[in-house]
DNA sequence: ACTTCTCCTGAATCGGCGT
DNA sequence: AACGCCGATTCAGGAGAAG
């Protein structure tokens, strides 16, 4: 078992403590074998980036659909059986969330899974805990299993819920990388992804599958890719076989799974040891330009790059600037930076200077963004 | 105004009535104008066969949202989707699912639309009223808009809730209808439909979009064909500009419209005195579009299938590249999408990666395109 | 007549940092 | 905390103009 202290301390805050002995620190890449309540409760408050959670689907309700077909039921038990069932979920359900969000890193995120089962529950649940909604995500099954009595649609997808602690917080979303995941367009809100079967299935001593909901790893990858860089740790309270460790471990993320069952911490013990980290050259993903180091303009014309005196164009030379040896831009009697004579010139609200104006060079225009990036290659 | 006795009598049950002055015939075929809720209270028990309902969705949105290219994104600031908080719009939802549930024929169902900033309340509220969910369905838009700060996941569904009033009713589903119109295979609970635009979209007097929200018919023919028999009652409480009356006059189904706001009543009733009945001309839209799925290369990366790390080659083997966690690939310091490092690296304006690049598998190099097929194949 | 291009728009909870 | 500046960011489809 590895160890790392905390980023962020305890603070002692308005919630009770509900359990005397804490961690002192932060127990990664293990399981804790216990109820997951009880052993978050052991967890310090704002330590993990990110937390997967795939609770069950309310298995009070899933007794109901065991009945026999034609079975008289009194109407007013199932009932009173039903907001019996549904309050105890609820009850459940806030009390794990409530521990979440005391781990939860202020600008980490949560996602939760469910089914229509469930799902409304929990999002309310998320909602009322203040938790802001990012997106809603639907798992389309490329291979459900299909409705045989006709009776429905089938039923072929599955919901996830992804927020962050607050509609302020900065959280991570590696937008470059998911466009680039999907061919260069915006990654949508609706995956299609098989679901998990083959040679991937988790198989227990007998042979049989080990757990009755496993999810795909090819969703895990891209929720961690998505919205974790590497060395985050990721907290998964429902482990089951370890779908979460064992993607984390492959893209270099550290994990905390809590499950409750014995045999399936063994199977997620072998599962995981068997899987192999990615190198680190493998692991990278599309950077953001948000995060590459900011370069003035004023920068290129100090190294002689884009010279003062020199004139700059749109890509269609509607306007033309000349560069003034701070760095500022004159055109049409108006000197300013880049963005703010090219907003002005355009009427427009705001404006990239570095994707709208453009220099000359052997007849082509070429933006000067691109000299930028060379700016920025030859550090 | 056509009228109808109810098919079923009011019982005088345990909950009170909440309007003294009830009609004795059901009105069909016509726009009740006022509050949802005070004209449902007018209608009986028990009388109509179907439901479909698309509530305020409780945007909550903040300040403007600006365009790439400047253009101001034109919101839903609309006053009859603000209220004062979560518990404003649970207590709303509550009173009219309450009306809803009694005009409502015991084996008839209710459809709800929403997004994931309501949907959550309004399922949770379904269920805790004893509502009992058939399935959820997500409406996949073909064409929705982009998230233009790359901020998030493209929000590009919304999320319907079918249900019937307990888990006995006989309700209506033509199951060979639906099979019939997927080609054959069974309906699933993902629907792929383009939103509301073109022609359809209604105009106001100026010619601007008369309604903000306006539903596809293509959606709505498709619940009412699923779930309702000729001669049923719909009723929409909230009619909008009446996307539910027009289609239902065009299956020969009947209809009673909802709605507060008089300059959207006159439009519908434009509407769907244009509409013909069993016109189908309009519907030819309706049918998922059955063209091959596209296969992002990302998709066999995360599945495993072009693991991260492995190297790509051309078929002369001149330049070899290395594959990213996220789908890009990596070559001569360049990173980017198959095609893009595969025209860069050749000097060509575009280049198609999936016959550029190949994989060496058994000492023979096989280009990445039968690996989408195989994948296709699959699926 | 046919193609190509430009422009417009759709239920959207759509920044980050330094001063 | 508020303000101001930097500068990152879009997909599909329909309509109508332009070629």
């Amino acid at each position: 078992m590895n160890m790392i202290a905390p980023v962020t301390e305890s603070l002692g805050r308005s919630r009770p403590r509900t359990s005397p002995k804490k961690v002192k620190e932060l127990p990664v890449d293990t399981i804790l074998e216990g109820d997951c309540i009880a052993e978050m409760a052991r967890l310090p408050d704002k330590s993990v980036d990110m937390i997967f959670a795939d609770p069950p689907y309310n298995l009070q309700l899933q007794g109901d659909l065991f009945r026999p077909e034609g079975g008289r039921v009194d109407a007013v038990d199932d009932d009173w059986d039903k907001f019996e069932s549904l309050q105890t979920y609820d009850d459940f359900t806030r009390e794990w969330l409530a521990e979440a969000r005391r781990i939860l890193k202020d600008d980490g995120t949560i996602w939760v899974i469910g089914s229509y089962h469930n799902i409304y529950r929990v999002g309310s649940i998320l909602q009322d805990a203040d938790f802001w909604i990012l997106n809603d995500i639907v798992w389309r099954k490329a291979n459900p299993m299909p409705n045989f009595r006709g009776t429905r649609f089938t039923n072929a997808h599955e919901t996830l819920i992804w927020c962050a602690k607050d509609g302020q917080a900065k959280y991570t979303f590696n937008y470059r990388a998911m466009k680039a995941l999907n061919d260069d367009l915006q990654m949508r809100s609706d995956w299609l992804l098989p679901i998990c079967g083959g040679g991937e299935r988790a198989k227990d001593e007998n042979g049989e599958k080990a757990h009755p909901t496993q999810k795909p790893e090819s969703l895990l990858y891209r929720i961690l890719l998505a919205c974790t860089k590497p060395g985050d740790v990721v907290l998964d309270p429902f482990f089951g076989t370890g779908t979460t460790g064992a993607v984390a471990r492959r893209l270099g993320r550290k994990w905390i799974g809590i499950e409750r069952e014995r045999k399936y911490v063994k199977v997620a013990r072998n599962r995981i040891d068997a899987t192999l980290p990615l190198d680190e050259s493998a692991m990278t993903v599309m950077a953001d330009k948000r995060s590459a180091p900011r370069v003035a303009f004023g920068l290129l014309v100090e190294s002689g790059m884009v010279p003062a005196g020199s004139k700059l164009t749109d890509s269609k030379r509607r306007w033309t600037a000349n560069v003034n040896a701070d760095g500022s831009i004159s055109c049409d009697g108006q000197a300013g930076s880049i963005h703010k004579i090219g907003a002005a010139l355009q009427g427009a609200p705001s404006c990239n200077g570095w994707t709208f104006w453009h220099v000359e060079e052997a007849g082509k225009l070429q933006p000067i963004d691109a000299l930028r990036q060379k700016h920025l290659a030859a550090l």
